[in-house]
RNA sequence: CGGGAGGUAGUUCAGCUCGGUAGAAUACUUGGUUUGGGACCAAGGGGUCGCAGGUUCGAAUCCUGUCCUCCCGACCA
């Protein structure tokens, strides 16, 4: 057990803190809301970024960045999205700051240097990007459009947590313009389906493709798909959205093109996203009470080399052999770090690697090389294992893949337990207040029920997933025939 | 935004009730011994007590305001 962080069964919410901090992930800042990501935080972000950007460009996106501000004359142009967003607004109101004549060395916010029209900072940028589109196309010639930026938003948030819920937050966002809604539909499913693939064979952790309810829909969109995750304490996480945004924004925005009929016509949009709260995804999805457990796919560090000294003439053999090992494990592309510093001793560098999560690591004395071997331990099982130093790095590359799959199917099977059907509303309650996950349950449909649900159990329709079986049945809450069930659960 | 808790050395915290020269552990620096699960010895450095006012001869301590964090709630694509 680690006397560095809460564990999991005394206070999950404090183990998740405690995590994130002492895993050098991220840091408090000066500024409400908001928070510094460490390096090695960074870092994660950084592979997760670089898989995700591998498989947008795949799929035929390009890259670009739009400003930051938007003029709230643009940001307001579609109702439902400026609705949805307004109270969590940040907005640039002054250009400029000047001396404080009444207390020396303060600065104050100039009166005289009052912008005419106040500036939104993004919350999400539908809104410049459907004002440039406007400029782009003319013609179905013009379609579609498929961009994506990564960038900075800002929801002023009335209660945040380390990258679960920030004020500010790094994300990616996808804009695309299609000429046909069956093509915009597609492209929605399509980026979902990226998403899934993303979050299953990357972070290995599973979700449900779904759709979400009326009420659970962004602002702006006919429909909202979305990935839905589950985390250890039995709450589901919404891990990404994939928007079919209809002609909603061509409208408001006047967005149109001339079709191969020589008619003008709306163009048709989807937008999704995924963001930095990933990370909260991936800790809260695998680690354990000693730390992070990360998918080695995404890991910083892969493995880590201890070495084990046994007097200073030890150190020139085995740093030889260390030396070794890694230039074999680099040629296999494997991220592998050398810690021989001298400064901590191996029980302390245990330690601090398994609270950063690194999946493998490998320590090395005297006695293993006299042996040929090497003491290999994975992080995910905890398992130690003195293996051949003959073909090594075949053996912790095989190794990273197995501990791949074995976080994947850990997570699989408590997600697939945790999915449990009720048939009635004392059994509905009761699993939400005893099991947790999500409960399979008969829904009428309407708003009204979902809003009730909500209120009387604070669990949420988390989705209606894609590959549904269509069953009669009666809703949970008011009886009424319903022919389908939908996933509730208390989310973050 | 409502309720609760908190902010003192890099970190975790004591001191505050009852005002009187700023403490511990750990971390850090230097030197040495060490190294198979968070080493040991010796010496050393480090805090305008979140910030701003007020009361007082004197404030970490009492009062007011403010900022930040955590927990619960409301809110949240």
């Amino acid at each position: 057990m680690s006397k560095e962080i809460t564990s999991r069964s005394e206070d999950y919410s404090q183990w998740y803190n405690d995590l994130v901090l002492k895993a050098g992930l991220a840091d408090y800042s000066a500024v409400r809301g908001c928070m510094v990501i460490k390096p090695y935080g960074y870092a994660l972000w950084e592979n997760m970024r670089d898989v995700l950007d591998k498989m947008f460009k795949d799929t035929g996106h390009q890259n670009a960045y739009f400003p930051l501000f938007v003029p709230k004359s643009l940001f307001e142009a579609e109702e439902k999205n400026a609705e949805g967003f307004a109270k969590e607004c940040a907005v640039v109101t002054h250009y400029r700051l000047k001396n404080d004549p009444a207390n020396p060395g303060k600065l104050i916010v100039d009166p005289e240097a009052k912008l005419e029209e106040e500036l939104v900072v993004r919350p999400t940028s539908e809104a410049i990007i459907w004002n440039t589109y406007k400029k782009w196309i003319q013609s179905y010639r013009d379609l579609p459009i498929l961009i994506n930026q990564w960038a900075n938003v800002v929801r002023w948030e009335m209660r945040t947590r380390l990258f679960l819920r920030t004020a500010e937050f790094l994300w990616q966002e996808g804009h695309t313009a299609h000429a046909t809604k069956e093509e915009a539909v597609e492209e929605t499913v399509k980026m979902l389906n990226v998403y899934a693939d993303f979050a299953e064979n990357w972070m290995a952790m599973p979700v449900v493709k779904g759709v979400k309810s009326a009420n659970e829909r962004f602002a702006g969109a006919e429909d909202t798909y979305c990935i839905e995750a589950l985390m250890q304490d039995g709450k589901a996480l919404q891990a990404g959205t994939s928007h079919f945004l209809g002609q909603n924004f061509a409208k408001a925005f006047d967005v149109t093109f001339i079709n191969k009929e020589n008619k003008a016509e709306s163009v048709w949009a989807t937008s999704w996203g995924v963001s930095t709260r990933l990370i909260g995804a991936l800790v809260m999805a695998h680690s354990d009470d000693d730390g992070l457990i990360l998918p080695p796919k995404l890991a910083p560090i892969q493995v880590v080399l201890v070495p084990i000294y046994k007097g200073p003439e030890s150190k020139e053999t085995i740093d030889a052999k260390a030396n070794e090992i890694v230039n074999q494990l680099k040629a296999k592309g494997i991220k592998v770090k050398y810690d021989n510093d001298d400064n901590s001793r191996p029980g302390w560098k245990f330690a601090e690697y398994e609270m950063k999560g690194v999946p493998v690591r490998v320590a090395l004395g005297l006695r293993d090389i006299e042996n040929n071997v090497a003491e290999v331990a994975r992080r995910d099982t905890k398992e130690k294992k003195s293996m051949s130093m003959d073909g090594l790095a075949e053996t912790i590359e095989h190794l990273l893949n197995e501990i791949q799959e074995n976080i994947f199917s850990k997570a699989m099977t408590f997600r697939n337990e945790h999915i449990t059907k009720a048939e009635n509303w004392e059994e509905f309650q009761q699993l939400l207040d005893t099991k947790g996950g999500f409960v399979s349950a008969h829904w009428d449909g309407t708003s009204e029920t979902e809003d009730k649900i909500k209120n009387l159990t604070k669990a949420t329709i988390r989705c209606i997933p894609n590959d549904n079986l269509m069953e009669e049945g009666s809703c949970i809450l008011t009886g009424n025939p319903s022919s389908q069930r939908v996933l509730f659960a208390r989310a973050y």
